[in-house]
DNA sequence: GTATTAAGTGTAAAATTGACATTAATAATT
DNA sequence: AATTATTAATGTCAATTTTACACTTAATAC
């Protein structure tokens, strides 16, 4: 019989979360050493098991809740990962999920007390499992996604300054990007709002604040605008 | 203890296929009639169950030959459908998988005795549980991959025509496209070899038939090259 | 009031895309 | 042998998009 459930083999279901943040320094991913068994005292992704009457978007919200104390939080399933042995205690398949969060808002006690630590994509550990194979595939997905729909924003604090949304760019794509260039193709989508408001952090002069305006991207969408960053 | 292995729960794991083929009436998809419970006599991806010692592609593959009898198929992994319910027998949890054959090199005779059947993308049967989902997300997936990975030419036969390719494209792209920008955007890649043997089904003249050119291909990826289709 | 610092702005060349119509080659028909 | 019918093959120009590039402005610190 090719399809019966009677003889199919149950396995145990894992989520990993790759969590992206953006501060001054770049692009960053929160890692957790792990307090337990096996490779307890490694670093590794955020992550846990699938619960038998949840979703597989609920566990990794859940998850990410649980270790950064966030709600409503950008997240996209990316990946299920199956080498036999990929986690030497038992048959584990994960499903791996990138996340985006303004590094700001999240609970840092909560991160603290979890041994969770923020490292920049360019200079984290190595990582338990097949959990560097997942990164490297995250940041891949990150690039294509943040090209083509503004979920950059969700990285950003709400209001932001065109310098902060060129090296968010910049920072994704590893690469420079022209600034004038990229303010006047920003400019034309027509999807940020200019404030009156100006930050006086970065400058004498101070630069201007802006913030995404999603319902007029919304619309946008209707006519088959597309991002193309 | 928030990760303990012995506490979490084991589920199914499914993979379910969307087998994409092309021939001169279009783009289609390989369905079968289900011949157990439930949902017996419907139409249905052509899936199977994960096992033990085997990888997700491994079982993609071999559910693949199973029913088609075809060996080294190009094939990726799309997603993971996780909602409680989808399988009314039992939690289920399906990754699903996009193949491209060659709709004239599957054996025939296999997929009668299986009672499977090709269907235009368009004109496809209603299915069962989630996956008119899972199609609809796979055909975006092709349109998406097909327009940056010369993956299209895994639907055609090893010889081709320019007429074949355009009409690919378009029944992928489910949009009209100009023949001579196309032609010559094709001819820019440098690709594909040109022979000198002809086809003469289609017309008086015959027109040449083509071959893509991986090596070459595989070449031009080292320099940064990307199809852009 | 002068110096300092990052913000803000425009133009021209190059490349790409998109629209569009005629000629060429061959086999079938007379 | 000439004509017809059918699809294959081919090129140009305008519009748009992308890329490269440098000076002025605003505000504060001294």
């Amino acid at each position: 019989m090719l399809n019966s459930y009677s003889s199919a083999d149950k396995v145990l279901l894992a989520v990993d979360c790759i969590i992206f943040g953006f501060d001054n320094e770049g692009l960053k991913i929160l890692l957790i050493q792990r307090d337990f068994e096996p490779e307890k005292g490694k670093w590794s992704l955020i992550g846990g098991f699938l619960k038998r009457d949840e979703v597989l978007d609920a566990a990794a919200t859940r998850i990410l809740n649980t270790y950064t104390g966030l709600n409503d939080i950008y997240m996209e399933q990316l990946y299920a990962y199956s080498e036999i042995d990929r986690d030497p205690v038992e048959r584990t398949i994960s499903v791996s999920y990138f996340a985006l969060i303004n590094i700001e808002n999240h609970n840092a006690e909560l991160i603290k007390n979890y041994h969770a630590e923020w490292f920049p994509i360019n200079d984290a550990p190595n990582l338990i499992f097949d959990h560097n194979e997942m990164v490297e595939n995250a940041i891949k997905r990150l690039r294509y996604k943040t090209s083509i729909k503004p979920i950059g924003f969700e990285l950003l604090p709400e209001k932001f300054t065109m310098r902060q949304l060129l090296e968010l760019y910049e920072a994704i794509l590893s690469k420079e990007l022209d600034k004038r260039n990229f303010i006047s193709k920003i400019n034309s989508l027509e999807i940020l709002n200019k404030l009156d408001e100006k930050d006086m952090q970065s400058s004498r002069k101070g630069s201007y604040l802006y913030t995404f305006n999603k319902e007029k991207y919304e619309e946008k969408l209707l006519n088959n605008f597309v991002l193309n960053l």
